[in-house]
DNA sequence: TATGAATGAGCATTCATTCAT
DNA sequence: AATGAATGAATGCTCATTCAT
């Protein structure tokens, strides 16, 4: 019988000894090698986890994504308003407290960096889907806002696109004004906040 | 002297040169050997020019920002409305008629690529500049919307940072999602003028 | 003993399942990987049938050599003439119906270039032993011939190995022409009836 | 200015070190790296001789089939018979006197070999040429002498190819059978010889 | 018997930069 | 000022083979 492992934990391990060095050296600068070394693992083993260097970027990703959607639900309830529960979900310090947030920050602009110049269209695509989901939410949350009466919207379409754009804007001034993690959380923080309240209405 | 125009209307050629080489293969990828080839220099007279690869980036941000603020200067009226000036200093289009747009905003996408990664601070500073030109700009032609009596803001900073971020998120959202110049451009104006309008009151 | 039977039964499973890989891709460029997968075994079988590669090529051969063997030695007749002996021999086209040929030229072709540049003898020596059996095949049916009175041979020994030689020969021209099977086969049969109607004498 | 470099002359002094290594370990088998430590330069350098490996074996044949055509021109004499001037044609044994017969012998192997698994081409329109080299000495020669009344041939044309086989089957046999350079040589004289005698026919 | 996870050596090619001329 | 020859570091990926289970 062969050697019993569980793929999906191997593989999860190997993605997470990669943030690491992906932050510290760029996605691009820092070679299979590296990564495998920092696994533990030989070069070759990489490749049975993970198809190519993208995947493993994606992979984490994935981790990321995962990690912030399970906090988020843990820390959403029913009775809060949906202001509230935008700026929960675009909290991010609550996320993972063992994660170096510094690290997701950097990691996030590496990603974003990658995506910019990407030909193949794979980060692209990547990409895309967290629009999609920021979306999806932002709108979900703004229409039961509405409804609940908690505020009125003018043009629901373009205030979720602000915010999402914004959001993505921040991350590049984070990067050319230097802030760490912590400033650039409350800048977005502060930023959503002023945009929920000049785009939404109360009832008079 | 007139060694230093000639070299400076060198560097200029050089610069010119690598900007469709740059575009239509990415900063990275392009090589000072085509750099120079398209120049039709050798390669070491490059680096009579520039120190290195960068400083031919930068260069050629320097060129399309002047191209930006002459044409800009040229198309602004003082009768416009602070409004119609910061919707014109956005309007790319009529920039510069010869140069294709799709290759700006590529060449733009690369730029802030690059700047996410910089781990030298040469693209972080550079990128910071314009940062600070943008928020000069919006500062002065909201005051002066403010003072003319055009409209009243309640909170000028934010409102000022909001417009800058969007601009960055709309480069990435671009790329994200495959969008060519003039859709960028609409978008942009769309978003900015959103962003006056809820970010400003009319006096009653 | 059934185990052996069995053994040696998986053992030309295998090898079967890899001669289109190797006519697809050649042998250099087939991976044990992709024997494994199409033999529908784990790597780690492979080679508890077979010490490496090379064995697995051999037994294709050794498959292949039998085939023809087979076929010859039912094609055949007594009342054949020595000529029509040697010509049905080297008449690959009746070989094995469902063998698809240009698999199997090509495949000459990749074993011809293995044993060029091998170092480990390997190849040399299976290879040897092909021109061996030709030698002996071409010798008898010449002094069967001879016997006969269908012919007489002035030098039998260079004719023999001027046909063997001729053989291979043509393999490689094949290669370099951009034969398929047929016009291979069709040249074959064309020199070998030349150098048989040169290289005997009729009786007076 | 720029350093004088006679660049043909480097080229040949790349590609001539590099038949030791092809020789020794085979084509596939030596790395640029190996080439380049050989000829004293660094790697990079290689490309800017060559546009890849296969250029330099390409420039390694170029070399020989020329001293072959140089050498036979200087050996070749207007009154030698047209049997005459073929098997000096194929004789190398005088081809370069410095040059390692046994390596030539060799490389011819390895090339074959390369050529007989090549699926960009390039090996084969390369290989091609020498076949239709071949075809036209042989076909200007057999006619030259049949002018001149030394012989009669029936069929010009199978005998052309029958030798030009015969002379990569050796290629073939030579490896199979362990030969040397030396025996390699007295076979194809001795085959070449017998091909010639039994292909024409003396005037009654 | 059979599995399949793990290994790690091996390699062509690119390119920014230097520097002798 | 200008050239362009030379450098050599750097890297993702493949694959035959082994061996613990």
């Amino acid at each position: 019988m062969a050697r019993i492992i569980d793929k999906e934990e191997k593989r999860c391990d190997i993605a997470l000894s990669a943030i690491e060095l992906f932050c510290d050296k760029g996605i691009q600068q820092t070679s299979i090698d590296e990564i495998a070394k920092s696994a533990g693992v030989a070069k070759g083993t990489i490749y049975l986890y993970f198809k190519n260097k993208e995947e493993i970027v994606f992979a984490i990703w994935d981790i990321f994504a995962g990690r912030h959607r399970d906090a988020f639900a843990k820390r959403v309830r029913d009775d809060m308003s949906a202001k509230e529960k935008i700026l929960e979900f675009y909290n991010f310090s609550e996320c993972d407290e063992d994660q170096n947030k510094e690290q997701v920050l950097m990691l996030y602009q590496h990603f974003v960096s990658s995506m910019l110049i990407d030909k193949t269209g794979l980060y692209t695509t990547y990409f895309e889907s967290f629009f999609q989901e920021d979306y999806d939410f932002l709108s979900s949350a703004l229409n039961e806002g509405i409804k609940r009466g908690e505020f009125q919207v003018d043009n629901i379409d373009l205030l979720i696109n602000t915010i999402i754009m914004l959001l993505k804007g921040i991350l590049v001034r984070a990067k050319a004004s230097n802030m760490g993690f912590v400033e650039a959380q409350s800048t977005l923080i502060k930023h959503i906040n002023y945009l929920l309240d000049i785009g939404t209405r109360k009832e008079p």
